[in-house]
DNA sequence: CCCATCTATATGTATATACATGCATCCCGA
DNA sequence: TCGGGATGCATGTATATACATATAGATGGG
């Protein structure tokens, strides 16, 4: 009987999917005294990056499904870490600000996220890392 | 009012969540013909390399939850895909194969992944991953 | 002005992921 | 041999993710 060999190299995006997993356990570890997932970190650090930005505009600058920003911003909202005002100009519009709270949160959370960092910074080079998310840009949405 | 700057540094562990989103969409998108996700592609193709491997072995290999391969390999079982056999030697072991099915549907799907590899491939240096996922494994568990 | 259409967000559903814990089985030392 | 600890898998619960679709608001051509 033929042996049907499977996949010579390995598969990229479950490589990258691995990763993910990897640092996501890592990073959690690291920041669960704060209460915080490193999901949640991050999306606080890209609304404090960005204050007032909308639900599709963080959705793009994720990289993420615009249904999935939405859920994930309810846990912060519910959390009373952001929240989420309609533009008067255009009613459709949400735009997101932190609050007092999440501000604090996120400035509790930070040294506990730069241990995280710095420990992956020791063991993955920052160039490489910079050069991939760059080649990722010629993905096709 | 002093600006609390966010961080400065990209958080590693959020470029890999961001990128593997982006390429889970490119690969499923490919793989969408062959009614797999590359999830279920990725988790046949390690038990087509592994024949017999135990949930537990899985799951270390995709540094997976337990708990999570379990419930992945549920749809594939439910759609006839795999089968788990219970180790005679010791009743707590279930041994994972593929079943004609199974093998016949990795198949089917494997050009398809293909065509996803070659994309990616053409934009990310192949070494570069290698040596990322490399470092990776300095990680404490 | 009005409706068709576009756009921004939300909801229904399904899978992926992991932690805490439960249950069954195995193994070893007294 | 038996009882406690170790091991392998499953379940309860919660978040993360995305696709299809619904809803509300905006906008422009007639």
């Amino acid at each position: 009987m033929p042996y049907d060999p499977p996949p010579q190299s390995p598969c990229i995006c479950a490589a990258f999917r691995k990763a993910g997993r990897m640092l996501t356990r890592r990073y959690n570890w690291y920041l669960k005294p704060s209460g915080l997932s490193v999901s949640q970190y991050c999306m606080l650090a890209n609304i404090h990056r960005n204050p007032g930005v909308s639900v599709t505009e963080l959705a793009h600058l994720m990289s993420m499904d615009q249904t999935t920003v939405t859920r994930n911003l309810h846990g912060l909202e519910n959390s009373d870490y952001i929240h989420l005002r309609s533009e008067s100009s255009d009613q459709r519009i949400k735009k997101i600000q932190l609050t007092t709270q999440g501000t604090a949160k996120v400035a509790a959370a930070r040294p506990l996220w730069e241990k995280a960092q710095r420990e992956i910074e020791a063991v993955l080079d920052g160039k490489m890392i910079e050069s991939l998310m760059d080649g990722l840009k010629k993905i096709p949405d």
